[in-house]
RNA sequence: GGAGAGGUGGCCGAGUGGUUGAAGGCGCACGCUUGGAAAGCGUGUAAACGGGAAACCGUUUCGAGGGUUCGAAUCCCUCUCUCUCCGCCA
């Protein structure tokens, strides 16, 4: 969410980097809107002023008078909540900006390959992709996931399922251990203002899982990232500034509907409606936004290159970042059985725009102002999972355990 | 699910109809004091929105929303959250 002041004054600026983002802004929409609001705010303000004064001098014959402005005020009030929410709705979906250094584009052609790590392994036979290695006793099951939860999902067995919990293991320990973060075990459902807090609402609300209570007409969604939970853990509060920054990290199931995505990587573990997610968030005074954005990308790197499993980074160009973001990273894993780079993880900071819409402020030396937030996969464990099985198997169709993982792993070698 | 008690500033905590945006304390900031620090003393210290170049001014806000009243933190209703006890339960 944008300060209202900033955006009355740079209209034209921000119309012009909204474009970037591929949002068509419309100033005199937003004006007429705005100035009517304003209108309104101060018709209001005049007669409660009036109606003050009235109460305050406690004399009777004022009584009949403060009543009909009452009245009156209580019809501008309505007038002005219609034309607050008309404002409102339109603020509430313009994205993010993006930052001087991200390339402007209106898509993924747009972003720019920053650095790639590890050297690609020739295999000697034909990689297998994950789903093949999972056929080995059935351990990748989409056959019963399926007839218990329709397409896109996915049940694990056996060994497989012993590596997605080392893999979580070991990167939780990693980001603790490590990095300090510091861990968290966060509610999976979540109540709608906080979706609004991290962007996921109103936009996206057609991505969302809904979940209703009975007895009662709240709507609660079903997380789709960590970051969502971890971010607002300092919703509508005042932190002191010398208990910034504050790192946070999650391992938990994402839920997703994948709206507009049907018929995209339908095969394999790709792309779940519920998949696991170690996310990682930092909440920091906004000049350090850069420097713990550079700080976030090394640690969900530095997971890749304990594998040794090949990656790239990629800064995604304006039209390609989320909503929230002033700035990404995405960090693409090879994948052997696809002979590409594949999403991994994303990293990004977004400014005050989240600690905006939460009302999140630390009490700075110039008073209080909203924190930074930042959030990114540290990793993605379904989508590791598959590079991992992948960059690691040998011709007899099992997979070596990097040195790393092995005692996360009952100590296999292979599986 | 039953019974009770609560939600006040960054935090703790007074406050039951009229300058209460709100005592007191803690914290924080600045100053004095000190060789330096701590302690001590003094001063200051809510936010949102609107107007203004600014100084500053105005309105709102005591969990949320309604109601009563000329006037509500204070009275009434609804919702919500927290705590305690009982029941049930992984």
């Amino acid at each position: 969410m944008h300060n209202n002041k900033d955006l009355r004054k740079n209209l034209e600026n921000i119309k012009k980097k909204l474009k970037d983002r591929n949002f068509d802004f419309d100033i005199s929409l937003f004006q007429n809107l705005d100035e009517n609001n304003r209108k309104l705010i101060s018709k209001k303000e005049k007669l409660e002023q009036e109606k003050k004064l009235l109460s305050k001098s406690k004399d009777k014959n004022n009584f009949e008078k403060s009543k009909e402005i009452s009245k009156e005020i209580s019809k501008i009030s309505e007038d002005q909540i219609i034309a607050q929410n008309k404002l409102n709705k339109l603020l509430h979906i313009l994205p993010n900006l993006a930052l001087e250094d991200v390339p402007i584009g209106k898509d993924e052609r747009s972003n720019k390959l920053i650095e790639q790590f590890g050297t690609i392994k020739k295999f000697s036979f034909k990689p297998k992709s994950h789903v093949d290695i999972g056929l080995k006793n059935n351990d990748i099951d989409f056959e019963t996931s399926s007839k218990l939860s329709g397409s896109r999902f996915v049940v694990l067995k056996n060994k497989i399922a012993l590596l997605e919990r080392a893999l979580i293991n070991f990167m939780l320990d990693t980001h603790t251990l490590e990095f300090e973060y510091i861990e968290v075990s966060p509610p999976l459902i979540v109540n709608e203002d906080v979706m609004f807090g991290t962007g996921q609402l109103p936009k996206f609300e057609e991505d969302q899982f809904q979940i209703k209570f009975e007895n009662s007409d709240q709507r609660k969604f079903l997380i789709p990232t960590a970051e969502v939970v971890l971010t607002n853990l300092v919703r509508n509060s005042l932190i002191d500034y010398n208990q910034l920054p504050q790192r946070y990290v999650a391992a938990t199931p994402c839920f997703r509907k994948e709206a507009g995505s049907y018929g995209k990587d339908t095969k394999g573990m790709i792309r779940q409606h519920q998949f696991q997610k170690v996310e990682l968030v930092s909440i920091v005074e906004p000049k350090n936004c850069n420097a713990e954005l550079e700080r976030m990308l090394s640690c969900a790197k530095k997971i890749l290159e304990k594998l040794d499993i090949p990656y790239q980074i990629v800064l995604l160009s304006s039209g390609d970042m989320g909503f929230s973001a002033e700035k990404t990273y995405d960090i693409e894993a090879w994948i052997p059985s696809e002979n590409k780079f594949r999403e991994i993880s994303s990293c990004s900071s977004c400014g005050t725009f989240q600690a905006r819409r939460m009302g999140a402020k630390y009490k700075s030396q110039n008073g209080n102002e909203f924190v930074g937030t930042l959030n990114g996969s540290g990793l993605a464990v379904g989508r590791l999972m598959i590079a991992l099985l992948e960059n690691n198997q040998n011709e007899d169709g099992s997979v070596t355990i990097p040195n790393v993982l092995k005692k996360y792993m009952n100590n296999l070698d292979k599986i």
